[in-house]
DNA sequence: AACGATCCCTGTTGGC
DNA sequence: TGCCAACAGGGATCGT
């Protein structure tokens, strides 16, 4: 699935191809893709014959500055990825947005489940939109210990459930909450209200550690359906994962079998050795 | 306000 | 072997 990792992957990717490049040509898929009251013709409207800015990032969604003060904003959802290809290419299923450029360069935006959306917004629709309640991004604003501390304070909520919340902290998603939490030590059922300063700590310091690694390996491609970098390889952090998916397995670090719980209505994968 | 549950969607998986 | 229900999950929304 999409989170930071790959979301950054993706953008290193898809930057140079825009940046600076002019849009010739828009096509979008479903009008499902389209969301965040935007009207599906506004997308195509908004970028035709537009020059392209820079193009960042927070959290899991890619912000892009198009010219006239516009943000062209692309969430991969849960099995969206991109592809820079030419416009002879075929079209794989499930292409959503088609977006050419005045280089002849095509980026596209391929998504099965369609929880992925695109919208192009002026300043005063981004300042209308949930994402102006986005937390720091993970990697680039990553708070430190006290101040985390400070957001989590008497939450009772676990605190996988509160690092899934995009408002405290932009980026993680399923995958990377259970391996940051396993190399914090941290059990994903704890209030996260209960951490200690210590573990508040470990968990600050594993945040970096685990998404740095994973932006490294270009991400974490689950088989050979889900996400894939935007030059059609595959991410190779999942050979790197300590916990997720390994249910029954043993411990990487101490042999105990990793148990599968549900926080959140969400998988989460612990080792009850290694994590308090 | 905080928290948990539900919904959206479709390819894949697992049980019978 | 073949069918179909269950499962996967990011984010919005709703009920408590």
């Amino acid at each position: 699935m999409p989170e930071l990792p790959e979301v950054e992957t993706t953008r290193r990717h898809i930057a140079p191809v825009l940046e600076g490049a002019r849009i010739s040509a828009v096509e979008l898929g479903r009008d499902r893709m389209a969301r965040r009251n935007m009207r599906p013709q506004d997308i195509p409207e908004r970028l035709l014959g537009r020059r392209v800015g820079r193009v960042g990032r927070r959290g899991k969604f890619l912000l892009i500055e198009v010219e006239g003060d516009l943000t062209w904003v692309i969430h991969l959802g849960m099995s969206g990825r991109m592809r820079i290809t030419s416009p002879s290419d075929p079209l794989d299923p499930h292409t959503q947005l088609v977006v050419t450029t005045d280089r002849g360069d095509q980026v596209r935006l391929i998504d099965p489940r369609t929880f992925g959306f695109v919208a192009v917004f002026t300043p005063e629709e981004l300042e209308h939109d949930s994402l102006a309640a986005l937390g720091p991004d993970a990697l680039e604003e990553l708070p430190d210990a006290a101040t985390l501390g400070a957001r989590l304070a008497g939450r009772r909520a676990p605190i996988k459930a509160l690092l899934l919340d995009q408002r405290i902290l932009a980026g993680l998603g399923n995958i990377y909450a259970d391996e940051v939490l396993f190399r914090a030590r941290v059990r994903p059922t704890r209030p996260g209200g209960d951490l200690t300063p210590e573990e508040l700590a470990d968990l600050v310091a594993a945040i970096p550690e685990v998404l740095l690694a994973g932006v490294e390996m270009g991400g974490t491609s689950l088989d050979d359906l889900a996400y894939l970098l935007p030059d059609g390889r595959a991410g190779e952090y999942l050979d790197r994962l300590m916990v997720y998916g390994r249910a029954g397995e043993p411990c990487l670090v101490c042999g105990t079998p990793i148990e599968r719980v549900v926080v959140a209505q969400r998988s989460s994968h612990f080792c009850p050795t290694c994590q308090r």
